[in-house]
DNA sequence: CCGTATCCACCGGGATACTG
DNA sequence: CAGTATCCCGGTGGATACGG
């Protein structure tokens, strides 16, 4: 199985395992511990910092304004700002950021199906034989 | 949106975003740098550990062993050792390490799919206004 | 060939303190 | 409330050298 780099391969047919192909790049940024789980989080709708803040248990406030400066520069998630007092600021996918949520939504259920599994599987390895 | 840990809506186990959730333990491993990338360089096969080193270009011995050593433990490959001169050893995907290849594909195929937009979103983001 | 062991630079990310 | 700024520690991972 010979798939192409995002198809912009220099050599046709080529690998998508290269360095710095843009590829990896992406699946480096939306495979980051936290990324996964804002999208998750801003689910279906609108959330506020706070809010996400809570929901994203063990998240820093650094972290998480990080990865959603990060996530608004890629394209996934919009940023409204109100002008009030105390300030408002709400946070929600956009189209490319809610067609994430299918991807990663399997990957979650892979990990609930096989979370038995690997536990045991570990346990095994770890037997001191 | 309430979702608990390992997916089963409503009640036992709590909340997926909490800390130290199993799930997101395992978020982490496959979500990791490299696992993803072994998986797809498995593909559908036997490979050696050679043959992995030179498929996936910038991975180092150490991390690639590391990598390999993880994935034994969750019980994602297996690892057949040849005692003849040099020594010749052969890693293989399990059943469930198999089972990873659709979910992480879909992955795969969003970043190839978005690629462009996220690129252009980035240069957008980065306008000096 | 397929590792393990060691050293070390780098930076991810937490804690904390301070602003608009 | 929603950040920014700083400090700083620990882990990640590359480079290198050696062993079965």
């Amino acid at each position: 199985m010979v798939t192409t780099c995002a198809g912009v391969s220099a050599a046709p047919g080529g690998d998508p395992y290269q360095q710095g192909c843009p590829t990896r790049r992406i699946l480096d940024r939306i495979g980051d511990r936290w990324t996964v789980l804002v999208v998750g989080a801003l689910g279906d709708g609108t959330a506020r910092f706070s809010e996400l803040k809570r929901r994203i248990e063990g998240i820093s406030q650094k972290m998480l304004t990080q990865t959603l400066r990060e996530m608004e520069r890629d394209g996934l998630v919009t940023r409204t700002m109100y002008a009030q007092v105390p300030v408002r600021v709400e946070y929600q996918l956009t189209d490319a950021g809610m067609s994430l949520r299918g991807p990663l939504k399997a990957l979650e259920e892979w990990s609930i199906e096989h979370l038995g599994m690997v536990m045991t599987a570990q346990q095994v390895y770890d037997q001191p034989s």
